[in-house]
DNA sequence: CAGCGAACGTTATACGTAACACTTGCTCGA
DNA sequence: TCGAGCAAGTGTTACGTATAACGTTCGCTG
């Protein structure tokens, strides 16, 4: 936008070539083939970059009613893992001359009147985690085109959606524990309503109803760490028998029950077995290092964008879920 | 921007309103005042509502020749302290009427031909990471009003500096160890070029050059558990005597050091005091609870976003640096 | 030599908004 | 009685861009 000076404008430069203004459009906008002669456009070229030119984007979209720029809407960032997603979604973008603008639903900023107030200058699409889903009523305001991430396929109201296969990876997780030996789990959940939390609590819940002689408690935290603490610690608190496996949501909250464990003055795994979910680079920062599921979150973003891609051109998108893998680690032993 | 088929526009909501399209930008934009009676404005604000108008942001931004968003462009998002200074920044600008957009120096895609051709859809102003001086020279081309993070304040071409006062961070960590007897000192340094890491490794030789009896080495490591655990452990492995103080330039290479200290066979803080940088929830994640200095990285990103208002308006921005202070936990003990 | 495409441009227009410059009717004070 | 002043609007314009529609000049073919 503009300086207090304003900047040349593509009149500017035609001045300077001495051509119209449509012909520095055709010039700089690369559809001059068969229209300009070569010296002209290189002159165009010339002056262009003389006068230090840069398009008025806002002209630009307001002229197109279209910005090749798309949002990104994520939970608070406090973890890598919407980084990576970030990563991976820009990558595609830029691929396809797309431009990936991030939104953090502002922890602690109370809603805008209007999220996307600013954000929304100019848009084309949005990429939504299901975990931000407050924001999502103000988009679906805007009826702009929509792809979900990690959200139920059948509620989301026709919006498309790209899943990671996170009851596949609890799946692996809960067949590990019990190959090992384990009947008595604790699950350690994010107290988030959010579809990608109610797959694990369901696939963990039906695995076990599977396995005979096995026994499930949950309990609910905040996801950090000192959510993660405090709950743990009341669990393991709690009188009657002490589980040997605590599976949780994510690798933050195993690294808050961590915590938990060693202050009762327990050792894992050796007296709890602990899986996370995510594969973070807290998982191997923690000792013993944390057996966990590895999400691909570029990947995740990659597909999220394909997707988007996919909407805008009236394709459709990709289908299938994104695969999954069990990295075990120190974390998880037999139970004693 | 636009579905296919088309939003309505101000003018569509002066149709139903039986105005004209001035009077309900006049009302919309909270400027009908005396110029617009009650009942109109009234019927104006319902003719809206009904018909779902938003204003195409495009326009109105061409027409202003301002946006009201400003870019933050930070590097990789893959740690949280910049996510607070979002936040913070976030918050600010929402009292204004502003909006952030992030630009994390994406990892990876490799620089866009113009790393702003999207982002820069409509900016006002931009806050910079001197961690992602890459993209500055581009940043520098559009002219735009820019506020430094970190950044030094004599070389920064004039642009407006918020820096946190991490020398005196370094120098209370300094004084922490030499007061318990150290005199062997390891810095594990970041392997950036960027001025607040310089400000780190000269504070830190400043300091032991005036302590009598001190030593000083200095290895460096890509800013990753992985990348410290191999730098610390070499250094570890090296023949001569021990080094009893290990200071890092943030938390996650301290909490890399830490892995090495483990496969070294030692223990923190027994064997080696390690200290840290940033306080990020990894600080109390690992075992034993790392000895860092507290960042503030909201406040930071709040006095970020403040300077920047001030260069808008055309006022001095705040001078001074940012406090900071040691939060001292169990890495760091006397030397045996 | 009529006529017909290329080659090489230009002119004009619309995108949706905000704001300036007007108009019209009324009230009110001198 | 008359004009100043105000309320309550409307008409018009410009922001900078991309593109559809329109010329003009050639060279060439039949």
């Amino acid at each position: 936008m503009a300086r207090g000076s304003t900047r040349p404008t593509s009149r500017d430069v035609a001045q300077a070539a001495g051509v119209s203004q449509a012909a520095v459009s055709l010039v700089l906008g690369d559809k001059w083939r068969g229209r300009v002669s070569e010296p002209t456009a290189r002159r165009v070229r010339e002056a262009a970059s003389e006068l230090g030119y840069r398009p008025n984007l806002a002209a630009r979209n307001l002229r197109l009613g279209r910005t090749r720029t798309v949002l990104l809407v994520v939970p608070a960032l406090t973890t890598e893992f919407f980084a990576e997603v970030y990563t991976g979604a820009a990558r595609v973008a830029a691929e396809h001359g797309f431009g990936v603008v991030l939104y953090p639903s502002p922890e602690g900023v109370g809603p805008a009147r209007d999220p996307f107030a600013s954000a929304q200058a100019a848009l084309d699409g949005v990429i939504a985690s299901s975990m931000a889903a407050d924001a999502l009523t103000a988009i679906r305001g805007d009826q702009l085109p929509l792809v979900m991430l990690d959200s139920d396929p059948e509620g989301s109201l026709g919006a498309a959606t790209v899943n990671l296969d996170i009851a596949d990876g609890i799946r692996q997780v809960t067949e590990h524990l019990l190959s090992l030996g384990h009947r008595s789990f604790l699950h350690l959940a994010a107290d988030i309503p959010s579809w990608t939390f109610e797959v694990r609590a369901r696939e963990l819940a039906t695995r076990l109803a599977d396995a005979p002689g096995t026994e499930l408690r949950t309990i609910r935290a905040p996801i950090s760490i000192e959510g993660a603490l405090n709950a743990t610690e009341a669990a393991l608190a709690a009188p009657g028998p002490r589980p040997t496996a605590l599976v949780c949501d994510d690798d933050k909250l195993a690294a808050g029950a961590y915590k938990a464990v060693r202050r009762a003055g327990l050792r894992v795994p050796d007296d709890l077995s602990v899986t996370g979910l995510d594969d973070l680079g807290l998982a191997t920062a923690i000792d013993p290092e944390l057996t966990t599921v590895r999400l691909d979150a570029e990947a995740f973003g990659e597909r999220g964008m394909r997707a988007l891609l996919a909407v805008l051109e009236g394709r459709p998108p990709e289908k299938g879920d994104l695969p999954v893998s069990l990295v075990v680690r120190g974390s998880t032993t037999a139970p004693r």
